[in-house]
DNA sequence: TAGATTGTTAATCGATTAACAATC
DNA sequence: TAGATTGTTAATCGATTAACAATC
């Protein structure tokens, strides 16, 4: 049972998720796979497939505890821990994570944001400081900082992740639109392209009126 | 060659758009399978077997064309169309797409911008216009809007974009973190999950310091 | 117990890789 | 021409689906 649980897998976990979420929200307690699976457009037998990566989630002749099989995937994704994370860059993006995006829903936890400009440096956003990127590297050391999110210009995601690793950060959640050419061993990092997103919408708004979501 | 492009082939594309730009940006001319494989670190059967889906991009004996190739796959995308997008929400987010978003580079052009928030209203935004949610109908059908950006609160998506829906959108670019019910035929979603994915990086940054990206 | 639904194995399907003949 | 590299077919691999025995 822990042999090595494909990225298909993983990448479908936390939708399993958000749609458990719902059904509790909706009072609801158990589900079959086949339930689930109409709800979210897959089928029962990937769902149970999946589902058996991790351990016996459900029992046989009735189902899956809702509630419980959803705590059972967050702590197959870790979601319990508190990953410290650090912004890197305020711009207009940086600033929407930083004051929208809900750290603690994904296990994690914003501790404090970087920046050059000197009108925001020293003050603070949402509830962490912001502090001149000069300080970054002492900072991940001294706050064993997991994870950097870049949101700065692409001409210097490079030299922000190199430094965010060589201070000791695990993985790089990055918007900067570049695939990041640091490849440190034992470093994870997520690349959010934001425009082959919508690149691939027009595709397949354009090919036939064709659907396509994930 | 007009059968059935698979998902896996589209969602490659951008992506080999981007390292054919960085190539020509580096004066390259040509590149072969082989090449442009070991720098996207793919193999060179896979790029092929891709570039194949469309047609005889390359030369036997020689490899690709940079900015032939480049220049085919953007035409197999669609980017020289101007796909016509307004953003709904101007949040945080919103404002960012609004602002440091390039629209054109992904063959749209952002045509407006809408919000209920008086103070924003009547006011423009980068250099199109914010109107009230309230004309976002009327707006959608005058101007032959093809996509709605979701930019706004989780509450409020699946009316937002049943309205866009019924004017005549034909996409939805949707970052509101909620799977959308709008199920119209015809019509393209694309879902961003940003939740996913840190999600997605939390597991694989605590299982084994493996690594991961796409 | 009978009915339902899982866990899990087997079958199918699709995607990736390898191989090689065509050809520039 | 000889060398290189594509386009394309065949082989492999992995992921999804179907089936069914185990069991609640």
């Amino acid at each position: 049972m822990n042999y090595k649980i494909s990225n298909n897998v993983i990448k479908r976990l936390p939708r399993y998720i958000r749609y458990l979420d719902l059904l509790a929200s909706e009072g609801v307690q158990k589900v079959s796979s086949g339930e689930l699976g109409s709800i979210m457009g897959i089928t029962a037998s990937q769902i149970r497939q999946d589902l058996n990566c991790f351990g016996g989630f459900g029992q046989q002749g009735y189902g899956y505890n809702v509630a419980q099989l959803r705590d059972g995937i967050a702590a197959a994704l870790g979601m319990g821990d508190r990953l410290r994370a650090v912004i890197i860059g305020l711009g207009n993006l940086g600033k929407a994570l930083a004051l929208n995006f809900r750290f603690e829903e994904c296990g994690a936890e914003l501790v404090a944001a970087f920046d050059v400009d000197p009108d925001k440096v020293g003050k603070s956003i949402g509830a962490v400081p912001v502090l001149h990127v000069s300080e970054l590297e002492s900072f991940i050391r001294d706050n064993a900082v997991d994870v950097a999110v870049l949101t700065l210009p692409q001409s210097m995601a490079d030299g922000a992740a190199a430094c965010a690793v060589g201070a000791g950060v695990r993985g790089i959640w990055n918007f900067t639109g570049k695939d990041l050419g640091v490849e440190l061993p034992g470093t994870s990092i997520e690349n959010v392209h934001l425009s082959d997103s919508l690149l691939t919408l027009g595709y397949y708004l354009r090919s036939d009126g064709g659907k396509e979501t994930r």
